[in-house]
DNA sequence: CCTCTTATTGACAATGATTTTCATTTCCGC
DNA sequence: GCGGAAATGAAAATCATTGTCAATAAGAGG
């Protein structure tokens, strides 16, 4: 599963090399449809690359998420989730289980709601004078699993 | 500035007392309008009662989300944030410059917008048989500083 | 008020994700 | 191939948040 030769281009322009250590971590972003961690993703790239370290990883996922192209999301369990950003999955918004950690992804926006937040996004760039380059939303609650059942 | 007596109710429904620390807690939160961290609140807290510790900033803090009168937040920078749920401030959405790290705070909302997220909520948790008990929703970009400049 | 039970607290240690450091290696234009 | 800048990995350092545990304080009942 090669990366793609236009990743190349993203990092040229900005300064930057693309190496083997760089190519691994998207390649495990590539592949997945988790939200996963640092160190999720480290422990793919080693069954591959065992030379690569949890550093590199780390500063790997900074500069793709400066870059724009990974986003980083807490969900609240204490460490920063990574997705592609032009992954296989859509744009997409997410459903938090506050209890047991769970994340639902939810993509099937009603029309109005895409209309909506481009509207909502124009005029708060004017008004605040903010370029506004993506949002997350989040909605929190009780999966069906915890719904009924006991805390914790 | 002492604390409204029904959060005592709030307190004994959940089994649970209130405290001189708990009260700190909560009168700082309902003084300011920013994001404070634990940190944030615990030297505010100091200034009044200096035997109260960090510790039970953080444990006060952890109840007061758990019972949901206090929001918890990310905005990026390696810890939390916290607000009060029925502050002076009402329900509102974050701009978050991912650059300087500015914060603000945003509630002019259409009609519209309030009237869609009560659909897509409903919507929602029948689709996957979720509770859903609240929403954050960020605006992530550059802030009218950090727009044109250089960055870090 | 006084007592008793138990939730709560604070000082301190421990944890664990993320960063820093720094010497070594790799990339890439020349 | 060379040379300088960018990137890497191992290990140490940071630092926000949690866990421990003996001491304290709420508040129900008398
Ligand atoms: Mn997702
Ligand atoms: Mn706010
Ligand atoms: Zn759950
Ligand atoms: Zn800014």
């Amino acid at each position: 599963m090669p990366c793609p030769p236009w990743w190349h281009g993203k990092f040229r322009d900005c300064g930057c090399r693309m190496t083997i250590p760089r190519q691994a971590v998207i390649d495990v972003l590539t592949a997945t449809s988790e939200h996963l961690s640092a160190e999720d993703i480290y422990f793919e790239v080693h069954k591959v690359y065992p030379a690569i370290g949890l550093t590199t990883v780390y500063r790997t996922l900074d500069l793709l998420a400066q870059m724009g192209m990974v986003f980083k999301f807490d969900f609240g369990d204490g460490r920063s989730r990574y997705e592609l950003v032009e992954g296989t999955k859509k744009h997409h918004h997410h459903l938090v289980c506050t209890n047991c950690g769970r994340v639902i992804d939810y993509s099937d926006f009603i029309e109005e709601e895409v209309k909506l937040f481009n509207q909502v996004e124009k005029a708060l760039s004017q008004k605040h004078n903010f370029e506004i380059t993506a949002h997350q939303v989040q909605f929190l609650g009780r999966c069906n699993n915890c719904k009924g059942g006991n805390n914790r």
